[in-house]
RNA sequence: GGGCAAUUAGCUCAGCUGGUUAGAGCGUUCGGUUCACAUCCGAGAGGUCACUGGUUCGAGUCCAGUAUUGCCCA
């Protein structure tokens, strides 16, 4: 109220959300509206987070994925339903880890020099500082969690939770620890999950390397892209069913340089169609090549060390990098002839999702977690339609990987973590404990001597438990039983594998019940390019900074218009002005409302039907129409398409047309009484439907229409839609009129008419119906068309020198005696002839057609037969008009 | 190599179960100090709907193939 003082002028009277979004977000969390109630009797409708990791502050994609989890929830808390939407952050074990150990090195120091205890400590503080950045950004964007619940991963509850289902699993016998090839990260010295596994393609060589038979002056030749790791050979293989190799099976070949005797096996596994048909055998650094070392009792020589040096096993190559070691070990194959020949040869390279380092297969010890069982329940949930992906195509993607699903390698050479709960013996019996196992728990041996793994959990291992340990798990507790199924869970395409079907399966082994009902998977935010928006490529666009220059409602409602349901946005700089045009477009129509209630109580909630004019009827119409829509588009999770219906419904039917259309026709005077009481409750109705969008700006509104900050729109109601409002015919007729008035500005203006002109108009019509329309709402015309003397009739002639329209029905004359420019009428004219002539002509094919009257519906044939029927009027009276110009 | 998606105006995208004069926003051109809004208002220009076949009375929409692009898996 303070600036209504309008001698303050040249200050701009665009809407500042600055002014207002931190304040209100911080009345709605000290109010508790977002806090979710297990006990209330309303229906759930609970999200969980997609716990973004410590590691950076969120980035547009980030905000797009909030954003449509907060529409989802504020429409559900709107629409009746307790709403829970749990946030959360996520520890990233790799990632996070990685960062703190770059700032010791920088520092002089490594993890292993301050120790274990003092790295994760120092590791927390660093994770929970971004932590609170996070949320922040959150509460920023307007998100509406219920902040009592945020969670973290590695908070205690959620630890237990982790412990549990390890011992649950391992008890069953579906954890094992296993001596097997794994995905082995030498920059982060650890092991990855298959999944956490990026495959890039490089351009590299294919090199034949000749080994020698022993005992005879023959060689077999072997293609490999990766000569270093000969040096772990233990065999040549070669397909049983290839004649050329088959006198050979059985010999004995000489690996060149460490001449060490490789056998000569037969295994089906090589296709004799690669290279040569002979491949060399590294069952230490394969994992193909570890399944025929295990068929065939092969020895595993590990060549590497953790770091991606060689080991001693390399002979003379020890201690050089696996990428030296290779140009060395060619460098000596040369020089000793053993290199055949070298083709150029691209591949697709392992590496690793969080460091792009190439990843080496590699033998260690792992944990692992048998999944064929754990998919089943998870395959049949969506094959029964119990889980449904929104866009429904992911649905093949997540099947095929969960009916080829292999076992997940869980443990991590990591300290930022959840430690593997397994206490070893000297002996290496192994004990399941959260804590140190008690007497009672190790019959036998003493715990003091026990020993806990080294090893952490794959951070996905706590991250699949997210939708139920977040809410208590393993207690019953009442925030469980309320909120557990969750009902959709938001997330891009990226961790359909590493999580969505994870939590799928942990869900049914641990709740028996899937975990959500359905998936929505949103686009991966592109920048202007097409490329992804990343922080390292240096071209992502910081939410905060959009929201600072144009506020949250602006970020959220550009996100939502911008992004295509399911496909990748594109976004440049600018493509937050559309959001930000809209708030301040939707604020400005609430103010002339407010303007001219003039301080009387608003009407907000029910209208008198009957004191209505046609265009009352028609804008409750409209509304109808487009609460209908909303409410479609949500229902098949379009959020894009909800949001632009409710765009257009404002800014054209209720601002462009309805608004115009009850403004007086003088300065001064007041509008109908009941057309603004109508047009408040419009507003009001449409500060609901957009509310969940734009959360901000429609409360600040709503505040200043009724004076009382204490309203929110945060319980709704959402409109429903009442089809007694809507009225077809009436937007029909509603048409005629705008098209009138399109019709002479069409004109007046291509006929450069001066706009502070006015000009008459004349309308002919032969349809009585039309002609008293038009007739009872002369007066509209003046100020939307600038009309000043208005004729309409049956017998209104053309008058000279006027310029002419025809519209479906009806002709339209605008005496303009020494303005008309001759020409340009008459290329207008002209032009309009054109048109019609063209879709004369495809409707008149169409008809003329013997098969399409006898086979198309008869009411199809009945509208083109109206549209020809209507064409060739049009065409007549243009004609007519256009021979009286060349006739002047 | 297999799978999925995309290809509509200069750009970013709508176009649901086949029948609309193929739309919007941005950009662009022309004109605007109309008392809510220049973050605005009015009018215009701009498209052989990637290509080739097919189904059909009728295809931007369905089917097959081709090309290009992107993503996923191997």
């Amino acid at each position: 109220m303070s600036n209504t003082d309008e001698s303050s002028e040249k200050k701009s009277k665009a809407y500042n959300p600055a002014d207002t979004e931190t304040a209100l977000y911080e009345s709605w969390v000290k109010a508790g509206y977002f806090h979710g109630n297990p006990g209330a009797d309303k229906p759930s409708y609970s999200i969980v987070i997609p716990p973004p990791n410590v590691t950076d502050v969120l980035h547009l994609g980030h905000a797009l994925n909030n954003t449509i989890q907060d529409i989802l929830m504020r429409r559900h808390r709107m629409n009746g339903f307790e709403a829970e939407w749990l946030p959360g952050a996520d520890h990233a074990g790799i990632a996070t880890q990685v960062i703190v150990e770059k700032q010791l090195v920088k520092e002089g120091t490594t993890r292993r020099e301050i120790g274990r205890d003092k790295f994760i400590e120092r590791t927390r503080t660093w994770a929970y500082r971004n932590k609170e950045l996070i949320l922040g950004q959150l509460r920023r964007m307007g998100c509406s969690c219920d902040w009592d619940r945020t969670r973290f991963t590695l908070d205690e509850g959620l630890s237990r939770a982790v412990a549990e289902v390890f011992k649950h699993l391992y008890e069953k016998g579906w954890i094992y620890r296993g001596y097997r090839i794994v995905n082995w990260c030498p920059s982060c010295k650890t092991s990855l999950s298959d999944d956490e596994v990026e495959h890039e393609d490089f351009d590299s060589n294919l090199w034949y390397i000749r080994y020698k038979i022993k005992g005879a002056d023959e060689y077999l030749t072997v293609a490999t892209t990766r000569p270093e790791t000969m040096l772990g050979d233990t065999a040549l293989a070669v397909s049983p069913k290839d004649p050329r190799y088959k006198k050979y099976v059985g010999k004995t070949a000489i690996l060149p340089i460490l001449e060490r005797e490789l056998r000569i096996v037969a295994d089906n596994y090589v296709d004799p169609m690669f290279g040569t048909g002979v491949v060399k055998v590294t069952p230490a650094h394969d994992p193909n090549d570890f399944e025929i070392g295990k068929r065939h009792d092969l020895e595993q020589i590990n060549i590497l060390n953790e770091d991606g040096t060689l080991n001693e096993n390399a002979d003379r190559y020890k201690g050089l990098d696996r990428f030296e070691a290779r140009k060395k070990l060619l460098e000596d194959l040369t020089r000793k002839s053993h290199i055949e020949k070298t083709e150029k040869y691209s591949h697709a390279v392992g590496t690793c999702y969080r460091c792009h380092s190439m990843i080496e297969p590699y033998l260690s010890h792992q944990w692992f977690v048998k999944m064929d069982e754990l998919a089943k329940p998870a395959i049949e949930a969506v094959k029964s339609g119990k889980l449904r992906f929104h866009p429904e195509y992911w649905t093949k993607t997540y099947l095929h990987w969960m009916e080829n699903i292999r076992d997940w390698c869980i443990s991590r050479q990591l300290w930022w973590g959840h430690r593997i709960p397994i206490w070893y013996a000297e002996d290496g019996t192994m004990f399941v404990s959260y804590y140190r196992p008690t007497a009672d728990q190790c019959k036998g041996y003493d715990p003091a001597t026990l020993v806990q793994d080294d090893d952490v959990l794959d951070t996905w291992f706590s991250s699949w438990l997210w939708p139920f340990s977040t809410f208590g798990w393993p207690e019953k507790t009442p925030e469980l039983q309320k909120f557990y199924p969750t009902k959709v869970l938001v997330t891009a395409s990226e961790i359909i594998f590493l999580w969505v079907a994870r939590m799928a399966m942990a869900g049914y082994e641990f709740m028996g019940e899937c975990p959500f009902s359905d998936v929505y998977i949103h686009g991966t935010v592109r920048d202007a390019n097409g490329i992804k928006m990343s922080k390292s490529l240096g071209n992502g666009i910081d939410p905060l900074e959009v929201i600072e220059k144009h506020g949250a409602d602006a970020l959220r409602m550009s996100l939502v218009l911008a992004t295509p349901d399911g496909q990748d946005p594109w976004l440049a700089r600018n493509a937050f002005e559309g959001g930000r045009n809209f708030v301040n477009k939707l604020y400005q129509v609430s103010r002339f409302v407010m303007m001219r209630l003039d301080g009387r109580p608003p009407v907000l909630d029910t209208i008198d039907r009957n004191d209505l004019v046609i265009f009352d009827r028609w804008i409750l119409s409209r509304l109808e129409n487009t609460i209908d829509t909303v409410d479609k588009a949500f229902a098949d999770y379009r959020l894009s398409a909800a949001a632009k219906t409710v765009y257009n419904f404002v800014w054209d039917d209720y601002c462009s047309w309805y608004i115009e259309l009850i403004k007086p026709d003088q300065p001064g005077q007041a509008i109908r009484a009941n057309s603004l009481n109508v047009a408040t409750y419009v507003l009001h109705q449409t500060l609901r439907l957009l509310h969940p969008f734009v959360p901000f700006v429609t409360e600040e509104i709503l505040h200043q229409l009724t004076g009382d900050r204490n309203r929110t729109l945060t319980f709704g109601p959402w409109p429903q839609f009442d089809v007694s409002f809507r009225d077809d015919q009436l937007e029909n007729s509603l048409k005629h009129i705008q098209d009138v008035v399109t019709a002479v500005r069409s004109i007046r203006s291509e006929l450069n008419v001066p706009p502070g002109k006015k000009s008459d108009l004349h309308i002919k019509t032969d349809d009585a119906a039309l002609a008293t329309l038009l007739k009872d709402h002369i007066e509209y015309f003046r100020s939307l068309a600038r009309v000043e003397n208005l004729i309409c009739g049956t017998d209104v002639k053309k008058p000279p020198l006027s310029a002419s329209a025809v519209i479906s029905g009806a002709e339209l004359y605008i005496p303009l005696a020494g303005l008309i420019d001759l020409e340009a009428e008459k290329a207008r004219l002209q032009k309009n002839l054109d048109e019609l002539r063209g879709l004369l002509e495809k409707v008149s094919r169409k008809l003329a057609n013997a098969d399409f009257r006898s086979n198309a519906p008869k009411d199809v044939v009945e509208k083109e037969q109206a549209k020809k029927e209507d064409y060739q009027q049009r065409i007549e009276k243009l004609n007519r008009n256009l021979e009286q110009i060349l006739g002047w």
